[in-house]
DNA sequence: AAAAATTCCGTGTGCGCACACGAAATTAGA
DNA sequence: TCTAATTTCGTGTGCGCACACGGAATTTTT
């Protein structure tokens, strides 16, 4: 009930012929304290393995630190972004005792002026931690100068950008979950058959993502030798559904195709404007793969419209991410520099297991 | 950096003409406190929101909350069980200043009367909470009626008695995992074939796991129509490999076989028996899926003797069921009763993620 | 109505640490 | 050598809460 004898600064002290108040200045680097001293002390520490309780800690420092997340607007061409608001939360729920606080801001995922102005608010706000994805890179890389200059660690949330500085990276590896995607396609599908790549994308950029995703798609089947499946590709911008439509009929109609389409793969969440016209053409034969767990793509899967989904556990990056500010901020834990979560594979059996799930409440 | 104004012990006190004495018995329900009195505290302390800080809770309050679990011994019969021991040590790091300690108590995955002496020596540690895997139920009921009686917390992990009191069961749904299962194999085969279920188990009993399995995989056929698959059972007792060989050869060699077996499901992490079989015999057309990412697994998955792992992802179990105990006791949170983890798919292209991972570190 | 028994309540101390304040020790300046 | 400037250090207070102790208020007993 009542054992303990964890060693605390006043064992330090005492062993030191020193104050608390000295061993305390030698534990936060705060200085005014000889070399000799210093060195007597810290090599009692080491030595009686002291580590500082966390709870008396924070709660005598009456410090606050200050998080800001900089993520797109959750709108229709973007709903995945409502997730990892939650996430955040779950994660602020279980570390606000330490004094941890979240301000949110958002901007709109294609306009990039909105970004820039979100960033400069951001920053205002002089935050003490920043979680932020770096839709636009270039605009991404001015800011992170700036951060760097100041010292305030930054975390890049789904996706990265290899060549800035950064304090962690937390998502997937998108050129793995293309890997997967073939596999389940590859798997599901005859020894022959045409398989449609179908990015649906806007014009204005920042698709580097579908890309990494294509490209893994296509790693799989040219790393499995000749698999008898031909690969080919329809990029569409913009997201009109009868422009979709219409372009994929002129791909999958019997008349434009010359062998017949065996699955599709579509590299993100907007998989369910396939579904969509593949229920609306009555065709059952083609396997059908994409991204996120969005309501409709739900739908679809549970109506055999869609055959696998792709989670990116757009609530455990949040709560990932948030957790990778803490540990690193308050605990003054290493973080891991690379944090690539699972690629799930959802289908209508174990979906209720991966919907607003607690993985990490 | 500094804000905050949380509503106190004091506040209620000073708003309550009382003192913060006074204000603790009722918050504690320590008695010793008029009703009128303490109706007027609880009134203000909810109409101020009062939540206790609960760093300054713990740290004044020496209590001490030990934690014992009950978990087979990691053995080559039961190499899963190696697994959630780590889950428990992730939770500890995170809550150990919360004045928690884990020990640890273990028995013989097949032996009853190790399972009952394990049980004693546990209770006689006097724990304030309990994690078990219920391996024989019987057993388990003698033990939980104690536990109930002395009013300590218990949580089922992995398995299941559901006619037992518990605070909670953290694992996994067999009959889903079951249905799981089966749909990859429908995906992955043509429309006919005949499907083998084989059941690898100890004679001793313990096995109502692999039945909820099997019945969901059968179940998931029966509810999609006819589809032209062909299910058959094969039972092993022991795990003595010349002997499944032999068995399994019996049932799948040409001779012996009426139409070809097109896939196999093995309801348990000893598929690697099967993949041996499989490798050994040459047969590369054989679909295989099974359970658990045991090293052996891992590498017949690899190398394509294995199309699919399912994961129960044990350290998850073993980090849930502490933190359920955690939640519980210290943080007095509400628990969900049944925290059925995700049944995780896992291919050659997602398993790095799923391995050593870190998802509730 | 006074004494005894109960019920009810306020005060004080300490949990382990952070940090301000000022005092002591040391060094520099004259 | 004595004072002034620096460096180095010890002490005290408080973070928000838990709990022991003893005293005040109330009720019961005689």
């Amino acid at each position: 009930m009542t054992s303990d004898n964890r060693v605390k600064i006043a064992d330090i002290a005492k062993r030191a012929n020193v104050s608390t108040g000295t061993v305390d200045r030698v534990i936060h680097n705060r200085g005014e304290v000889a070399q000799k001293t210093r060195d007597k002390v810290l090599a009692i520490i080491k030595e009686m393995d002291f580590e500082p309780d966390i709870l008396a800690s924070t709660l005598a420092s009456k410090k606050t630190y200050r998080f800001a997340s900089l993520i797109p607007a959750a709108t229709n061409d973007s709903l995945f972004w409502h997730q990892p608001v939650i996430g955040f939360e779950k994660a602020l729920k279980q570390v606000k005792h330490f004094g941890v606080a979240h301000q949110a801001f958002s901007f709109n995922y294609f306009d990039k002026e909105s970004f820039k102005a979100a960033w400069s608010e951001l920053l205002e706000s002089e935050p003490d931690g920043i979680i932020v994805a770096p839709s636009f890179a270039d605009v991404s890389a001015d800011f992170i100068a700036q951060t760097e200059e100041r010292g305030i660690p930054v975390v890049f949330i789904n996706m990265n950008v290899f060549n800035l500085p950064k304090l962690s990276f937390v998502g997937q590896d998108p050129l793995r979950s293309g890997m997967v995607a073939a596999h389940l396609l590859d798997f599901g599908l005859k020894q022959k058959g045409r398989i449609l790549i179908v990015n649906i994308m806007s014009e204005k950029g920042g698709n580097i993502h579908l890309m990494s995703r294509e490209e893994g798609f296509r790693n799989y089947f040219h790393g499995n030798g000749f698999s008898g499946k031909e690969l080919f590709t329809l990029n569409i911008y913009g997201n009109d559904p009868t422009q979709i439509d219409q372009m994929l009929s002129e791909v999958l109609s019997p008349e434009g195709a010359e062998e017949k389409v065996a699955g599709i793969f579509v590299t993100n969440s907007r998989v369910f404007h396939v579904a969509d016209y593949l229920k609306k053409t009555g065709e059952k034969h083609i396997r059908l793969v994409g991204y996120d767990l969005l309501e409709v793509n739900v739908d679809h899967l549970m109506n055999h419209h869609i055959d696998f989904l792709i989670s990116q556990n757009p609530i455990g990056q949040g709560f990932r991410s948030f957790m990778a500010l803490f540990d690193s901020m308050v605990l003054k834990k290493n973080i891991q520099k690379y944090q690539y979560l699972p690629i799930d594979i959802i289908t209508r059996e174990n979906i209720d297991y991966y919907i607003n799930n607690l993985t990490n409440e």
